[in-house]
DNA sequence: GTTTCTTACATTATTGATTAAATAAATGAA
DNA sequence: TTCATTTATTTAATCAATAATGTAAGAAAC
């Protein structure tokens, strides 16, 4: 059996009240007392429960988090921001993997507000009505980590999308390619579907030029599909001399694809990744790419919870971090 | 306020207990009161309250997971293997990072048991008399994995790390190389000081070798100190023409540090990885690794912590998983 | 027809903390 | 010394479930 608080008052020959105090550290208690139950605890191991607290305190000092794939390189950098600010707070985190399916997604979420999470950190793809009305439905708070809600119902921390592909593509045309190919996830994430997307096409229109559906592929995110992409590139009759991938393991086999068929990068093509993660210096060439921050973005959304959590009044529920281009050996 | 079992009784004109019951499925309930309750509950959007259920039951259902760095492609791989089998079998995971720091460690095991988790999965390095003390002393079971314990006192699931080296590590040896340098982690974790290490020595004493000090460099996982290692063979006078390299980062750095030198991969010199992460298939050439299957060691892990928990009786407390190298095109 | 068993519930106690209200003790001012 | 305040501590209610025990109604056994 554990010893209870109940154990640690008689041993201390106070009532539980008193113990509690001292646990928490309440200041109204006599030193002496305090020494009292301090060695009390000390002699039976007394550790506290959480349970029980978080039952009478209606505070778990947890936070939940719903991530598309914890295995994944961009998800676990994210996670890893989450985790740290939480600690730093005095928070646990539950992780939930939910594979983006919507249902799962809900259910995770049912069942963390069921095991009475302080707040939760949510990262997902599209965002539908039955989300935002889940989410509201809560009784905690909840906030958006790299992911979007267009109508900016939900509090949420991400990059600017829309520019930073803009600023991509234009750097690329800007180099003096008369089209630039681009390689995305799949287009039902409004991330990829609309702001990346919108940010390739004005990037394009600028220059005078219009999307060409057979100079875009769309991947799953893997390597693979970069591979797939830049051969199924370079079986069109309009091969690209520059490619702008959604991605960094897309952009490795962007790379790799066009190496293996005998293309130099950047001689032949130049290639613009996305993310930053540390993939991006394990190629040759190294890769040129946007650098979002997920550390951060992780790490600002939970910072961003705490306080919705303590009831902090927050300026800015949008919160939108800087991004930037790194350049390195794909490019020229 | 949310609503409780109490509500949902009144609302249904029935005992909170039978409201206890059809929520956790007891027969013994008439179809018709069932019924009742289950309407009850829909009309007020009833959740049951994890905590207090926890309180009641003495069982949470959530284990605590225990990890390095979540944000690592090895670890995270594992983390999902564990997530999957643990809600598989209904339970929540609690992740925590530890940058296997001891105190952390501690730390993290102690909390974890606050919380009341039925069971933790730990994966660590060193396992310390300290570690074992504090496993013992806690109240659930415990499982690692990835992580060996010299006297196996704790349920562990592993490979066999020591002739998974010595296959890889003879295997290049018999393709003809008078010696075979190593790259490996920190020699602090007994993976890497005993296990991996002594599967290197014997494989180089089989063939009438000796290990020279000057052939072995410890890194420190990253991509960067595989650079750094090939750099410092290749300045030593007595170059390499096979390296065994004891993580797959690490391993692509060893390979780019060639390739910049003016080396031909596997030509000039020949690489073996470790652990099969999916960066073994995205470098020129591709890595020729030991598959160390992590998302099973995971999966397998948290498959024992769930018959521990269960109490059921489990034959075999330290399980060896099998491995097997995968010849890609970084040897010949 | 009484007794015994089931079935289908209801009642009440329990879980291990927090917290508000009540009370006791200590301190200070008049 | 007395009363008011402040400080320290206890008592008891509460949190939202489960678990153990109790009970009424009907069926089966004798």
């Amino acid at each position: 059996m554990n010893t209870t608080i109940y154990d640690v008052a008689r041993e201390a020959g106070v009532s539980m009240a008193t113990v509690s105090r001292v646990v928490n550290g309440n200041p109204n208690v006599k030193p002496s007392t305090r020494k009292k139950v301090l060695e009390a605890i000390e002699r039976l191991g007394y550790r506290p429960n959480a349970v029980a607290r978080g039952l009478a305190s209606k505070k778990t000092t947890t936070v939940g988090v719903i991530i598309p794939d914890i295995s994944s390189i961009f998800f676990a950098e994210l996670a890893r921001g989450i985790e740290d600010i939480a600690t730093m707070y005095k928070y646990n985190i539950i992780l939930c993997n939910s594979d983006q399916n919507k249902e799962k997604e809900i259910h995770l979420l049912n069942t963390l507000l069921g095991k009475q999470v302080d707040g939760i950190v949510f990262m997902g793809g599209k965002i539908t009505e039955e989300h935002v009305e889940e989410f509201k439905r809560a009784s905690v708070p909840i906030v958006m980590a790299a992911t979007v809600d267009m109508n900016e119902e939900v509090p949420s921390v991400n990059i600017d999308y829309q520019n930073a592909v803009y600023e991509a593509v234009s750097h690329l045309l800007q180099n003096g390619h008369s089209s630039v190919a681009y390689v995305t996830g799949p287009l039902e994430d409004p991330i990829n579907g609309y702001y990346k997307f919108n940010g390739y096409r004005k990037a394009l229109e600028e220059q005078g030029l219009k999307v060409d559906d057979s100079q875009v592929f769309v991947g799953d995110y893997t390597y693979d599909t970069g591979i797939e992409a830049v051969e199924t590139f370079l079986d069109s009759d309009k091969k690209p001399t520059a490619i702008f991938v959604g991605t960094d393991e897309m952009a490795l086999g962007v790379i790799h694809g066009a190496q293996d068929r005998g293309l130099k990068v950047p001689e032949d093509i130049e290639v613009i990744g996305f993310d930053n993660t540390r993939l991006a210096t394990m190629v040759r060439p190294t890769l040129s790419t946007v650098v979002q921050p997920m550390y951060d973005i992780g790490a600002v959304a939970m910072r961003l919870l705490t306080k919705l959590m303590n009831k902090e009044t927050v300026e800015e529920h949008t919160v939108v971090l800087p991004h930037r281009i790194q350049f390195r050996d794909s490019t020229k």
